[in-house]
DNA sequence: TGACGTCAAGATCCG
DNA sequence: CGGATCTTGACGTCA
């Protein structure tokens, strides 16, 4: 069983995607974003495999307008070896990767244009996806579209226009129920009669359910046989509701305690779990350590040298509390550590907390700064605390100073996210 | 016609 | 002028 995470990292180097808008995707623009977003995606995979992170769902944007008729550049030749290191390195990690064209990739629109470029836009997928060198395990997660006023018609349509694709997609992909139209009974019924494998959404079947009496771990049981040996392990998306936003947004964290309820009960089937989430990288991290055979505390304590800063500037006292749990190496106190750290994002912020973090961070430059810097560090300073101003000025000024005096320790911490 | 969702580009504002 | 912040774009469906 892989936990992951969707298409893009916070708080690592070097992994940013670059696009623009079509009325300036040239040979030339075009040519420098896929360089530029191929070697974002080699930094990727390369963190990924430092921190076992062994799930990854690659961006559709990796080839700005991939499937769109204004991109003509022949990106699979041109690319052909930095395509082919990438695939290298997924595949000796052992990471499984996979895709996820958006809401408007619509194979069953009754709309002939609409469904050609869904078409064009899975073979866009299909081809990124062939042009790693990775198996048939690596997939595309596509929901099934519109009702149109008629779902049952609108089912065989998607079931027509999918026995008429290539069978390189085909291979590939799998089907999701949404949180809108197609429920999880109407794709798994849709799935058996294809023989195309079907992802189980939480947060998609928690606002969109087929059955309010059956639970997610049924579901997930109903969904498992969907998935033949070539298609690899079961898997399923699992995302948190955010209480601050509508039905159906991810939250900016997992929390620990509501995903280990989850994982737990999974029991023996062990589905890979692509997490849908805002921090990204940050909960796969979370949830791996805190449910893998691996008790190495060596972990948490970087870890910890993220986290700290950001822990102290929301609560002192949470990082008084996770000093206290990592000072005995022979434990691993995985759940108790992350457990603090949502106690501590989960706190209100208090202008005290939040100037004191920044005087330790200062700390790091007191003795490298120049006087100029010192003036402007306790100018912003002032100006956050009198005149009910921002801290994110102080912060980036921190970031910078980071940066020219080379302070590798604050550079990755993720106080200044 | 605008909301929906997602991200970064582009536009504009500010010192 | 550079940097920070606000708005737009790209996609299709549905109310």
């Amino acid at each position: 069983m892989s936990i992951g995470y969707a298409c893009l990292t916070v708080g690592v180097p070097n992994t940013d995607m670059k696009n623009c808008l079509l009325k300036n995707a040239d040979e030339e623009k075009l040519t420098q974003l896929i360089e530029h977003n191929l070697s974002a995606l080699q930094h990727i995979i390369n963190y990924n495999v430092a921190n076992e992170i062994l799930l990854f769902r690659i961006s559709s944007d990796i080839i700005p307008f991939g499937s769109s008729p204004v991109n003509t550049l022949p990106w699979k030749n041109l690319f052909q070896q930095e395509l082919q290191i990438i695939g290298e390195s997924v595949k000796r990690a052992g990471i499984r990767v996979s895709m996820h064209p958006g809401q408007y990739t619509v194979l069953n629109s009754p709309d002939q244009g609409v469904a050609k470029r869904a078409v064009d836009d899975l073979m866009y997928h299909s081809d990124f996806l062939d042009s790693l060198g990775v198996d048939g395990t690596s997939k595309i997660i596509l929901h099934i579209g519109g009702a149109y006023g008629d779902k049952k018609v609108a089912i065989k349509r998607f079931a027509q226009r999918y026995k008429d694709l290539d069978e390189c997609i085909q291979r590939r992909l799998v089907i999701e129920n949404d949180d809108k139209t197609y429920h999880i009974g109407d794709v798994l019924e849709l799935g058996f009669s294809l023989g195309v494998p079907v992802v189980y959404d939480n947060l998609h079947n928690q606002i969109n359910y087929c059955d309010q009496r059956k639970d997610d771990f049924y579901w997930i049981s109903q969904c498992r046989s969907s998935w033949k040996p070539r298609d690899g392990k079961q898997k399923v998306h699992y995302s948190q509701q955010n209480p601050l936003k509508s039905a159906g947004s991810h939250s900016e964290s997992i929390a620990i305690d509501e995903f280990l309820d989850f994982y737990l009960r999974l029991g023996e089937s062990q589905p890979d779990i692509m997490l849908e989430v805002k921090d990204k990288n940050l909960s796969a991290l979370k949830c791996i350590n805190c449910t893998t055979q691996k008790r190495n505390i060596k972990v948490l304590e970087l870890e910890w040298s993220k986290y700290k800063y950001a822990i102290l500037e929301k609560s002192p006292k949470d990082y008084k509390n996770i000093r206290e749990l990592l000072k005995d190496k022979s434990t691993y106190p995985a759940v108790d550590f992350y457990r603090t750290i949502d106690h501590a994002y989960g706190q209100g912020l208090f202008q005290g907390n939040i100037v004191n973090a920044a005087l330790h961070i200062w700390g790091y430059f007191k003795n490298l700064a120049n006087n100029e810097e010192r003036k402007r560090f306790f100018s912003l300073l002032q100006r956050y605390q009198e005149n009910d101003g921002a801290i994110a000025p102080v912060k980036r000024f921190l970031f910078r100073l980071a940066e020219k005096y080379k302070q590798e320790y604050l550079l990755m911490s993720y106080y200044f996210l």
